[in-house]
DNA sequence: AATCGCGCCTGACGGC
DNA sequence: TGCCGTCAGGCGCGAT
Protein backbone atom coordinates (compact mmCIF):
# COMPACT_ATOMS: atom_id res chain seq x y z
CA UNK A 1 0.00 0.00 0.00
CA UNK A 2 1.97 2.68 -1.42
CA UNK A 3 2.33 5.78 0.90
CA UNK A 4 3.53 9.12 0.71
CA UNK A 5 7.46 7.52 1.28
CA UNK A 6 6.84 4.75 -1.62
CA UNK A 7 5.29 7.44 -3.68
CA UNK A 8 8.38 9.13 -3.11
CA UNK A 9 11.13 6.24 -3.63
CA UNK A 10 9.39 4.87 -6.91
CA UNK A 11 9.72 8.81 -7.83
CA UNK A 12 13.41 8.51 -7.16
CA UNK A 13 14.66 5.05 -8.39
CA UNK A 14 12.45 6.24 -11.91
CA UNK A 15 14.21 9.90 -12.35
CA UNK A 16 17.36 8.50 -13.85
CA UNK A 17 16.04 6.22 -15.98
CA UNK A 18 13.18 8.15 -17.42
CA UNK A 19 14.36 11.59 -17.28
CA UNK A 20 15.66 12.69 -21.40
CA UNK A 21 13.93 9.56 -22.49
CA UNK A 22 11.24 9.78 -25.30
CA UNK A 23 8.55 8.14 -25.62
CA UNK A 24 8.16 5.89 -28.84
CA UNK A 25 4.63 4.18 -28.17
CA UNK A 26 2.10 3.40 -25.56
CA UNK A 27 0.17 0.33 -25.18
CA UNK A 28 -2.54 0.10 -23.04
CA UNK A 29 -3.36 -3.71 -21.80
CA UNK A 30 -6.46 -2.64 -20.04
CA UNK A 31 -7.70 1.05 -19.41
CA UNK A 32 -9.95 0.34 -16.45
CA UNK A 33 -8.37 2.00 -14.04
CA UNK A 34 -9.76 4.65 -10.97
CA UNK A 35 -10.66 6.68 -13.98
CA UNK A 36 -10.36 5.43 -17.29
CA UNK A 37 -6.62 5.73 -19.17
CA UNK A 38 -7.93 8.72 -21.84
CA UNK A 39 -8.23 7.18 -25.41
CA UNK A 40 -5.63 9.29 -26.68
CA UNK A 41 -3.32 8.92 -24.45
CA UNK A 42 -0.90 6.79 -27.16
CA UNK A 43 -1.21 9.41 -29.54
CA UNK A 44 -0.90 12.34 -26.92
CA UNK A 45 2.82 10.90 -25.44
CA UNK A 46 4.17 9.52 -28.70
CA UNK A 47 7.34 11.61 -29.41
CA UNK A 48 7.01 13.06 -26.19
CA UNK A 49 10.34 13.39 -24.08
CA UNK A 50 10.44 13.45 -20.27
CA UNK A 51 11.97 16.67 -18.64
CA UNK A 52 11.16 15.75 -14.76
CA UNK A 53 9.40 13.36 -12.31
CA UNK A 54 8.14 15.34 -9.38
CA UNK A 55 5.50 14.08 -6.77
CA UNK A 56 2.89 16.03 -5.42
CA UNK A 57 1.03 14.64 -2.63
CA UNK A 58 1.02 10.70 -3.69
CA UNK A 59 0.45 11.79 -7.22
CA UNK A 60 3.85 11.39 -9.41
CA UNK A 61 4.39 14.09 -11.98
CA UNK A 62 5.83 12.79 -15.18
CA UNK A 63 7.01 15.97 -16.83
CA UNK A 64 6.85 16.31 -20.83
CA UNK A 65 7.34 18.91 -23.23
CA UNK A 66 3.89 19.68 -24.01
CA UNK A 67 2.03 18.38 -20.98
CA UNK A 68 2.46 16.04 -18.04
CA UNK A 69 1.40 12.62 -17.25
CA UNK A 70 -0.24 11.89 -13.77
CA UNK A 71 0.28 8.58 -12.08
CA UNK A 72 -1.20 7.78 -8.61
CA UNK A 73 -0.47 4.18 -7.67
CA UNK A 74 -3.54 3.49 -5.72
CA UNK A 75 -3.19 0.58 -3.36
CA UNK A 76 -1.52 -1.75 -5.02
CA UNK A 77 0.02 -0.08 -7.76
CA UNK A 78 4.11 -0.08 -8.70
CA UNK A 79 5.97 0.95 -11.99
CA UNK A 80 9.05 -0.76 -13.14
CA UNK A 81 11.21 -0.17 -16.03
CA UNK A 82 12.33 -2.86 -17.94
CA UNK A 83 13.48 -4.16 -21.31
CA UNK A 84 10.44 -3.71 -23.65
CA UNK A 85 10.62 -7.53 -24.74
CA UNK A 86 10.28 -8.82 -20.96
CA UNK A 87 6.90 -10.95 -21.38
CA UNK A 88 4.30 -9.01 -19.68
CA UNK A 89 2.71 -9.95 -16.15
CA UNK A 90 -0.54 -10.62 -14.63
CA UNK A 91 -2.16 -6.99 -14.18
CA UNK A 92 0.43 -5.23 -16.05
CA UNK A 93 -2.16 -2.31 -17.61
CA UNK A 94 -0.12 0.43 -19.41
CA UNK A 95 3.07 0.25 -20.67
CA UNK A 96 5.30 2.90 -22.10
CA UNK A 97 7.80 1.85 -24.67
CA UNK A 98 10.89 3.87 -24.19
CA UNK A 99 13.58 4.94 -26.74
CA UNK A 100 16.30 3.08 -25.06
CA UNK A 101 14.65 -0.30 -26.03
CA UNK A 102 12.72 -0.08 -22.46
CA UNK A 103 9.49 0.09 -21.06
CA UNK A 104 8.19 1.79 -18.11
CA UNK A 105 5.08 -1.06 -17.42
CA UNK A 106 2.01 0.30 -14.74
CA UNK A 107 0.98 -2.93 -12.85
CA UNK A 108 -1.77 -2.99 -10.43
CA UNK A 109 -3.91 -5.55 -9.32
CA UNK A 110 -6.60 -3.62 -7.38
CA UNK A 111 -6.65 -1.21 -10.32
CA UNK A 112 -7.38 1.80 -7.67
CA UNK A 113 -4.47 4.09 -9.26
CA UNK A 114 -5.11 6.26 -12.09
CA UNK A 115 -2.77 7.12 -15.09
CA UNK A 116 -4.01 10.65 -16.82
CA UNK A 117 -2.81 13.51 -18.99
CA UNK A 118 -3.08 17.33 -18.64
CA UNK A 119 -1.96 19.80 -20.82
CA UNK A 120 -1.94 22.28 -18.26
CA UNK A 121 -0.06 23.07 -14.91
CA UNK A 122 -0.57 19.55 -13.11
CA UNK A 123 -0.78 21.71 -10.17
CA UNK A 124 -4.50 23.18 -11.12
CA UNK A 125 -5.65 19.84 -11.90
CA UNK A 126 -8.88 19.69 -10.37
CA UNK A 127 -7.46 16.60 -8.39
CA UNK A 128 -4.79 18.07 -7.18
CA UNK A 129 -6.01 21.54 -6.52
CA UNK A 130 -6.87 22.16 -2.62
CA UNK A 131 -4.50 19.58 -1.78
CA UNK A 132 -2.98 20.98 2.04
CA UNK A 133 0.74 21.42 2.11
CA UNK A 134 3.40 18.52 1.59
CA UNK A 135 4.77 17.34 5.44
CA UNK A 136 7.78 18.62 4.86
CA UNK A 137 7.09 22.00 3.58
CA UNK A 138 7.37 25.05 5.76
CA UNK A 139 3.46 25.40 5.78
CA UNK A 140 2.91 22.78 7.77
CA UNK A 141 3.35 23.76 11.29
CA UNK A 142 1.41 23.38 14.69
CA UNK A 143 -0.11 26.37 14.37
CA UNK A 144 -1.54 26.01 10.99
CA UNK A 145 -2.66 22.35 12.68
CA UNK A 146 -4.39 24.36 15.58
CA UNK A 147 -6.23 26.97 13.57
CA UNK A 148 -7.34 24.01 11.35
CA UNK A 149 -8.78 21.90 13.92
CA UNK A 150 -10.37 24.94 16.31
CA UNK A 151 -13.86 23.90 16.70
CA UNK A 152 -13.63 20.40 15.17
CA UNK A 153 -15.11 17.49 16.50
CA UNK A 154 -13.99 14.60 14.19
CA UNK A 155 -11.03 12.48 15.63
CA UNK A 156 -7.35 13.30 15.31
CA UNK A 157 -6.39 10.63 13.37
CA UNK A 158 -9.16 10.64 10.27
CA UNK A 159 -8.44 14.75 10.08
CA UNK A 160 -4.65 13.84 9.97
CA UNK A 161 -5.20 11.70 7.14
CA UNK A 162 -7.58 14.52 5.20
CA UNK A 163 -5.49 15.62 2.18
CA UNK A 164 -7.08 18.74 3.15
CA UNK A 165 -5.17 18.89 6.28
CA UNK A 166 -1.52 17.15 4.96
CA UNK A 167 -1.00 15.33 2.16
CA UNK A 168 0.72 12.29 2.63
CA UNK A 169 -0.22 10.39 6.02
CA UNK A 170 -2.12 7.13 5.43
CA UNK A 171 -3.76 4.71 7.82
CA UNK A 172 -0.40 3.18 8.91
CA UNK A 173 1.41 5.81 9.46
CA UNK A 174 -0.79 8.26 10.76
CA UNK A 175 -1.54 5.29 13.63
CA UNK A 176 2.62 5.52 14.08
CA UNK A 177 2.93 9.17 14.19
CA UNK A 178 0.19 9.27 16.63
CA UNK A 179 1.81 7.05 18.43
CA UNK A 180 5.25 8.71 18.78
CA UNK A 181 3.25 12.29 19.41
CA UNK A 182 1.60 11.00 22.53
CA UNK A 183 -1.98 11.60 21.28
CA UNK A 184 -4.97 9.18 21.27
CA UNK A 185 -6.13 8.73 17.87
CA UNK A 186 -10.04 9.22 19.13
CA UNK A 187 -9.58 12.52 20.48
CA UNK A 188 -11.56 15.86 19.12
CA UNK A 189 -9.01 17.70 16.51
CA UNK A 190 -10.50 20.89 18.33
CA UNK A 191 -9.07 19.89 21.70
CA UNK A 192 -5.60 18.65 21.07
CA UNK A 193 -3.14 21.30 22.79
CA UNK A 194 -0.44 23.03 20.84
CA UNK A 195 2.41 21.24 22.31
CA UNK A 196 0.89 17.73 21.12
CA UNK A 197 0.52 19.68 17.50
CA UNK A 198 4.22 20.80 17.56
CA UNK A 199 5.08 16.42 18.61
CA UNK A 200 2.79 15.62 15.79
CA UNK A 201 4.19 17.54 13.15
CA UNK A 202 7.55 16.16 14.47
CA UNK A 203 6.36 12.53 14.60
CA UNK A 204 5.01 13.03 11.15
CA UNK A 205 8.46 14.48 9.66
CA UNK A 206 10.38 11.55 11.62
CA UNK A 207 8.36 8.80 10.37
CA UNK A 208 7.76 9.70 6.85
CA UNK A 209 11.95 10.62 6.60
CA UNK A 210 12.23 7.00 8.07
CA UNK A 211 10.39 5.27 5.81
CA UNK A 212 11.89 7.08 2.88
CA UNK A 213 15.36 6.12 4.02
CA UNK A 214 14.46 2.59 4.26
CA UNK A 215 13.11 2.77 0.84
CA UNK A 216 16.47 3.95 -0.50
CA UNK A 217 18.04 1.08 0.93
CA UNK A 218 15.14 -1.35 -0.17
CA UNK A 219 14.90 -0.35 -3.50
CA UNK A 220 18.18 -1.28 -5.10
CA UNK A 221 17.04 -0.96 -9.14
CA UNK A 222 13.84 0.06 -10.65
CA UNK A 223 15.58 -1.32 -13.90
CA UNK A 224 14.99 -4.67 -12.74
CA UNK A 225 11.71 -6.71 -12.29
CA UNK A 226 12.64 -6.30 -8.37
CA UNK A 227 12.09 -2.73 -8.87
CA UNK A 228 9.17 -2.24 -6.68
CA UNK A 229 7.95 -0.06 -3.46
CA UNK A 230 6.35 -3.03 -2.05
CA UNK A 231 5.72 -2.40 2.11
CA UNK A 232 8.37 -1.00 3.71
CA UNK A 233 10.17 -3.10 6.50
CA UNK A 234 10.49 -0.08 8.69
CA UNK A 235 10.13 -1.01 12.42
CA UNK A 236 6.02 -0.59 12.71
CA UNK A 237 5.69 0.79 16.68
CA UNK A 238 2.32 0.03 16.66
CA UNK A 239 0.44 -0.78 13.36
CA UNK A 240 -0.65 -4.35 13.38
CA UNK A 241 0.12 -5.14 16.65
CA UNK A 242 -2.86 -5.36 18.17
CA UNK A 243 -3.03 -7.30 21.27
CA UNK A 244 0.98 -7.19 21.78
CA UNK A 245 2.90 -5.00 24.10
CA UNK A 246 3.71 -1.87 24.05
CA UNK A 247 6.74 -1.05 22.60
CA UNK A 248 7.26 1.52 25.46
CA UNK A 249 5.20 0.68 28.70
CA UNK A 250 4.36 -3.00 27.53
CA UNK A 251 0.28 -2.44 28.19
CA UNK A 252 -1.14 -4.59 25.28
CA UNK A 253 -1.90 -2.59 22.08
CA UNK A 254 -5.59 -1.57 21.45
CA UNK A 255 -6.83 -1.69 17.77
CA UNK A 256 -10.34 -0.49 16.93
CA UNK A 257 -11.88 1.33 14.23
CA UNK A 258 -11.93 4.76 13.18
CA UNK A 259 -14.06 6.16 9.90
CA UNK A 260 -14.11 2.78 8.53
CA UNK A 261 -9.89 2.54 9.31
CA UNK A 262 -8.40 0.22 11.73
CA UNK A 263 -6.45 2.16 14.84
CA UNK A 264 -4.18 1.15 16.51
CA UNK A 265 -2.80 2.86 19.92
CA UNK A 266 -1.80 2.44 23.27
CA UNK A 267 -4.10 4.06 25.94
CA UNK A 268 -1.72 4.54 28.50
CA UNK A 269 1.19 5.68 26.64
CA UNK A 270 -1.14 8.43 24.39
CA UNK A 271 -3.87 10.85 25.44
C1' DA B 1 -19.36 23.51 6.30
C1' DA B 2 -18.46 19.30 8.45
C1' DT B 3 -19.06 14.62 8.71
C1' DC B 4 -20.30 10.01 7.32
C1' DG B 5 -20.25 6.10 4.57
C1' DC B 6 -20.14 3.95 -0.06
C1' DG B 7 -17.85 1.76 -3.87
C1' DC B 8 -14.27 0.67 -6.76
C1' DC B 9 -11.08 -4.16 -6.95
C1' DT B 10 -8.16 -8.35 -6.05
C1' DG B 11 -5.78 -11.34 -3.01
C1' DA B 12 -5.05 -13.39 1.43
C1' DC B 13 -7.02 -15.88 4.91
C1' DG B 14 -10.19 -18.49 7.94
C1' DG B 15 -14.00 -21.68 8.37
C1' DC B 16 -16.49 -25.47 6.79
C1' DT C 1 -9.78 -29.46 -2.45
C1' DG C 2 -12.89 -25.86 -3.15
C1' DC C 3 -16.16 -22.46 -2.05
C1' DC C 4 -17.68 -18.52 0.41
C1' DG C 5 -17.44 -14.63 3.48
C1' DT C 6 -14.52 -11.10 5.44
C1' DC C 7 -10.97 -7.89 5.56
C1' DA C 8 -7.56 -4.71 3.76
C1' DG C 9 -7.23 0.10 1.97
C1' DG C 10 -6.72 5.55 -1.11
C1' DC C 11 -9.73 8.59 -2.06
C1' DG C 12 -13.43 10.90 -4.63
C1' DC C 13 -18.11 11.54 -4.20
C1' DG C 14 -22.92 11.74 -2.83
C1' DA C 15 -25.90 11.94 1.19
C1' DT C 16 -26.96 13.92 5.58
Amino acid sequence: MPELPEVETTRRGLEPLLVGRTVRSVRVHNRSLRWPVPRGISKTLAGERVRAIDRRSKYLLVRCMHGTLIIHLGMTGHLRVIPAAEPLRKHDHVELLLDDGRALRFNDSRRFGALLWTKDDPLVHPLLTGLGPEPFDGAFTDSYLAGRAKGRVVAVKPFLMDAKTVVGVGNIYASEALFRAGIDPRRAAGKVSRPAWQRLVTAVRDVLAEAIEAGGTTIRDFANSAGEPGYFRISLRVYGRGGEPCVTCATPVKQVRLGQRSTYFCAKCQK
